[in-house]
DNA sequence: TTTTTGTATTTTGCATGCAAAATAGCGGCA
DNA sequence: TGCCGCTATTTTGCATGCAAAATACAAAAA
């Protein structure tokens, strides 16, 4: 009879978390800049307390670098650190793909094969941004499947990190049909619960997704500033 | 010319985070304890600041809960939490097994041979202590060569979870040399450089471990006190 | 002109203080 | 006796203040 007013607002320091977590994710903190605390307090229109508490949260999930006693700077991903965190990614990819395969239900097949020709919907018109929101939501809805909340949260942990990296991938037409045919291969894996077809198609997607990101990176397209890491 | 200076001491909140993450993993905090502020910080001979920022970074990690307004308490996993974990670990292992099976230099093969005969000497006397020591240089050995740093600390951060919970397994004789067995499978995978071999192996040694911290925990050895998850 | 050294300013890191929420304790009532 | 509501205490959450470290700046020397 206790929990039925549910939380109804976050604490401050978990409101100041997400938007910064936002801020760098999205790149509008740019890789490598540092966080003056007086300053992003100001801004979110909070003391430096919970600000403080809140860059500690984002450098456990990696999104900042924290210099004792020089304060924290958002994350400059290396190339190895691009190839580790797609490494990492295409094997937690595969895990969900497997479990997926194996324990997801007709009600969410079917969903997710509706979400798929929706996808082909935008990629038809090439509508670029319900693209993305629709793949984002197919592979949310694949790790749904996969039964399993922990590679859940660890998956989007280390999306996160290259997410504002991937924001300009996709533009290349070839490479644009080429991730749909990955896709179509998702929803037969599925339909057929094959799981090891499941791994070897998501294994292969996002190193494809790996490659394109780095030819990107080394012509600078994604940080054209400076090579400072 | 400018870092020659190592640093010397890390900041305090690391320091108290580093000493509470010890107190949480040897469950010398139970699970499902309340962590009081006020207590903590005179225990740990700081002022609450930089302990509220320890314990953000310790639940981003997963090692505590909190609870708006209501302050953290050390997790306490249920059984669907440990079955995630170590399927999660199971996957991360087989992946670290299979990039090392295929990055690891002769050196480091020596290494971990050398080491797995310690091992062999640990189990043969029975030594638990120095066998977990031991058990746990090797995994490390087999993470470092994997060459992805990224995936070694998201291994060690999903491990630490479960950390407290293998404390008393491997007790079991015909376990534990099952265990051994698994082993010498993986050094010999590692010696041939076959991936697939390695993938198995690991799986099949996670999945026992599973198996048997599940065992415990059904028969209370794990948390004898209360049932409140 | 370039480098170096000393000083001033800024910025981080931590301790403390105060308000709001939660918890505990107690008395009243059925 | 058991349940409910009220008040007192504790505890969390956040803001502020101060000391130490880092940075920026300027003057002096090479």
């Amino acid at each position: 009879m206790a929990e039925i007013i549910e939380i109804s607002r976050l604490a401050l320091h978990d409101q100041v978390g997400e938007r910064l977590r936002k801020l760098l994710v999205e790149g509008r903190i740019a890789p490598g800049a540092k966080l003056n605390e007086r300053e992003l307090a100001e801004l979110l229109g909070v003391s430096r307390t919970p600000l403080r508490e809140a860059i500690k949260l984002l450098a456990a999930e990696g999104l900042v670098d924290l210099l004792p006693n020089r304060g924290a700077v958002a994350v400059k991903l290396t190339e190895a650190d691009v190839l580790d965190s797609f490494e990492l990614l295409a094997g937690l990819e595969a895990m969900s793909g497997e479990f997926a395969a194996e324990r997801i239900s007709d009600a969410e097949i079917t969903q997710v094969r509706a979400l798929h020709f929706e996808m082909l919907a935008s990629f038809t018109r090439r509508d670029l941004s319900n693209y993305y929101r629709l793949n984002a939501e197919i592979h949310s809805a694949i790790n749904q499947a996969a039964r399993n909340p922990l590679l859940t949260a660890t998956y989007m942990r280390i999306n996160a990190r290259v997410q504002a990296l991937r924001f300009r991938t996709n533009q290349n037409e070839a490479k644009w049909i080429r991730a749909m045919q990955e896709h179509e291969l998702m929803v037969q894996a599925l339909v057929a619960h094959d799981a090891p077809a499941m791994r070897k198609v998501l294994v292969e997607h996002l190193l494809n997704k790996r490659d394109t990101v780095i030819d990107l990176l080394r012509a600078g397209q994604i940080y054209p500033q400076r090579t400072q890491g």
